[in-house]
DNA sequence: CGCAGAGTTGAGATAACTCAATGTCGGTGG
DNA sequence: CCACCGACATTGAGTTATCTCAACTCTGCG
């Protein structure tokens, strides 16, 4: 249900998640009330994991949607790494894809103004969910994400969202609104969210596992 | 040797690497000619890993002092991944300990300003390689950084990594010179840093895995 | 000697933040 | 049925953290 801890900081952590259906947003508490989303999890991708030898999970799992997951247990993990060589390799690539996508974060939280980080954040989100890249102009995506869910991935204060979303809007690059995005120039919007080489090889690396 | 690149982006990638000795930073360049650094990497430590599939690497690689490390082909970790379980689950186990180390790094540059968030990440350098926690007050640690570095790594300016610098002095945090850490106050270090359970927990398990 | 890389300091510009008010919508209780 | 309330979104005005530009020092090195 929308708005349900799926596990939460510091409870004892002996299951990991693939996610089946719907959204999740992954993130840490800080004292002030605020918040530090890490990661919004898709479909078919992993989350929950904590190093080995971890007893707490660091972090707090939140269903932004209705959802539906399968918890595993962490020993059934290791019991099959070696059986069943399938399990393992796919649990090694989820984790490869969960880190490119972090160092990606990092890159846009650290290098990027309020304009192309929130841009890219949602260019990120529409890519991993649709599959599309580039995306198409004039298409919209579904992304179930109130302002201040965008605040809280991208280190911004809403205040600031909402004005960067009407900036968007206005400067024509995209329409965010009711959790839909509307890409209203896919070429403008990539140029504004270049920064390197990188930024696109990485969307085009995202856009490859469509689960 | 200090400045070399091990790895460049978009080179072909079929080798990841263990650090021996040393320290190497891990960053994507941007076009306007700035990078930031998603990592530092510490002895024992892996680097230039890739989502499964991947034929380039998505960031480079730059030794900041002289290094040594070995290479290991990826095909190896695929064919011993059944064969020798230890090597799969120690490769597991440090890839799990990145992804904790880069979610930290995110609440970090995400959350916190500038006096803090420069503190944070000397103190987890600290703690990293020393393998000490809570840091102790007087005791000097070896982090051989420059200002430039910092400011690479926190996503803020090198001009105001230094005053932020001056400030941690003056106000009896720390002092960062010549590639030495002197920690003033721990204890006010921590409280500085402070910014949920979250990140006492985090630094408590970085710590334990003192290569 | 001179130059490059690192660090420091000052002054002014600007992006993003804070505080405060207001609008909209859907749900809920009287 | 209407009044109220809470979540979300929007807008304005003033503040502040961080950035930019520019000058200057110090050190090591060819």
């Amino acid at each position: 249900m929308p708005g349900n801890y799926i596990f939460d900081e510091f409870v004892f952590s002996k299951e990991f998640f693939i996610l089946k259906s719907g959204l999740v947003a992954v993130f840490q508490a800080l004292n002030d009330g605020s918040r530090q989303i890490l990661r919004f999890v898709l479909p078919g991708e992993i989350f929950g994991i904590e190093p080995t030898g971890a007893v707490h999970h660091s972090n707090t799992a939140e269903a932004i949607t209705v959802t539906s997951y399968c918890a595993q247990s962490i020993e059934i993990l290791h019991r099959f790494q070696c059986e069943n060589t399938g399990f393992a390799t796919r649990y090694i690539n989820l984790l490869e894809r969960e880190r490119l996508i972090l160092l990606n974060s990092l890159t846009n939280i650290g290098r990027r103004d309020a304009l192309s980080r929130v841009a890219y954040l949602l260019m990120e989100l529409a890519v991993r969910s649709s599959g599309d890249y580039p995306l198409v102009s004039g298409h919209s995506y579904r992304l179930p994400l109130v302002q201040r869910m965008i605040a809280d991935a991208t280190g911004l204060t809403v205040i600031h969202v909402n004005r960067t979303l009407t900036k968007l809007r206005s400067e024509g690059y995209l329409d965010f609104h009711d959790g839909k995005l509307t890409v209203l120039n896919s070429a403008r919007l990539d140029r504004l969210v270049d920064l390197g080489q990188g930024a696109h090889a990485a969307l085009e690396s995202l856009k490859s596992e469509g689960y």
